[in-house]
DNA sequence: CGAATGACAATCT
DNA sequence: TAGATTGCCATTC
């Protein structure tokens, strides 16, 4: 659980900690980067296997529903919510983030 | 090498 | 609308 040095997820790293402060990611974006659009699972399971040293801030990878995975991963998606909030990033009623006016453009 | 896993996405019911 | 199913692709055992 330490060589996670595999291209794909290294990728994935980078990219997630290049998000900036109240700018999301999804998924399938990611992946779509990396040149696998279908490859959004990869992501999913690189950050699952993220080494937290790394500091990800992966409260700002969000699925393409502007949500976040299931609630037992960093806490609870409250917190995540919470935390997104407090960078800048304005939740929808839904508890979706407007992803049109947040997500980080990575091609300038 | 083969089977299993996974924090998604799209489709179907 | 919400829940369940399948597909996709790389990593891990």
């Amino acid at each position: 659980m330490k060589k996670l040095n595999k291209g794909f997820f290294e990728e994935v790293y980078r990219i997630v900690s290049k998000i900036p402060e109240g700018s999301v990611m999804t998924y399938g974006m990611i992946a779509t980067m990396l040149g696998n659009p279908s490859a959004a699972r990869i992501v999913g399971y690189a950050m699952n296997s993220a080494p937290l040293e790394l500091n990800l801030p992966c409260h700002r990878v969000v699925n393409k529903e502007g949500r976040m995975a299931p609630g037992n991963i960093f806490g609870g998606e409250e917190k995540q919510r919470e935390l997104l909030e407090k960078e800048g990033v304005i939740f929808r009623d839904n508890g979706c983030i407007n992803m049109e006016l947040y997500l980080f453009s990575w091609n300038a």
